[in-house]
DNA sequence: GTAAGTTTGATTGCACGCAATTAAATTGAG
DNA sequence: CTCAATTTAATTGCGTGCAATCAAACTTAC
């Protein structure tokens, strides 16, 4: 097989991945558009919004980090851009000085109804296509499990 | 259903892209840094490499914008890049003075083997996974399909 | 021929991503 | 207790992405 033909087949995966990846971003403009907020500010309030009392960390600057696959130094101004606009409360931890908790404000929660009737009314849409969405979602899980296995 | 369960299962789908397509591009940094690239100037490479002399268009900025959905804000600050990296060159089109011409330098060709060797091996690896590649890239394709669809 | 409209790249400004470094706070071995 | 190691955020610097705007060059209707 020649060069060419390799680099052509492995195309195939890593870059409708990088291509899907951004024009999923842009089908949820019209919402975050309405909502004022990026897709990444949207996906940390999605995070902050389904946090629930009985989880057993609380949700921290690293604790949210760990559940988007994001550090701190893409974190850290993009929370202060949602706490100046008033969707989220930065609050560092009297016990231990190094950590910083981070919630929804009310205004910040009051997005989540609004997300979730556009959310609700796009798959519906999409739910009329002939793709396996749940097939397809299930598959990228577990990608991504075999992806994170070999960062070790 | 409530606001939660919406956004909870929402999630499944657009967050894993945005996710995966991280994780993919981490595990080709071996593979970028020993090349001296990043995964979009990677990109770029690989549709000048297999740019065919034979294809009705010639390489312009334009047409690796829409091979790439990428615009010129995003691809002409990285071609200048790779330009001064000796990896590629920008000629200005003298029929039509608004177009320019991109063109892998020999440099840029000679990377093609490399990262067709590191992209066969890495192939293999995945290959003995549990996870059905092809049918994960034409779903992928399908619902970029879609998507872009939309668009218009 | 020319003015209006279109196409093409470049520029600007803002918001990520992320590697690398720093700094502060906590932990733990001895 | 104490000092080295670890943990956690913040900072810095660079390279994307992309919307919006601009400017130059082409096309077309008239």
């Amino acid at each position: 097989m020649s060069d060419q033909d390799i680099i052509r087949l492995d195309e195939q995966l890593c870059f409708m991945l990088y291509a899907g990846s951004r024009a999923m971003t842009k089908a949820y403009q019209p919402m975050l558009k309405a909502l004022g907020l990026t897709y990444p500010q949207y996906l940390v309030l999605m995070v902050l919004w389904e946090w629930s009392e009985k989880q057993p960390e609380e949700p921290t600057v690293k604790a949210l980090g760990a559940r988007l696959h994001l550090d701190s130094g893409t974190l850290t101004p993009l929370l202060k851009r949602l706490e100046s606009s008033g969707l989220v409360t930065r609050v560092r931890d009297s016990e231990d000085e190094r950590r910083v908790f981070v919630e929804a404000t009310v205004s910040g929660r009051e997005l989540e109804s609004q997300a979730a009737q556009w959310v609700s009314t796009a798959k519906e849409a999409l739910d009329e296509q002939d793709l396996d969405f749940p097939r397809l979602r299930q598959d990228l899980q577990a990608l991504m499990q075999l992806l994170s296995r070999e960062e070790r």
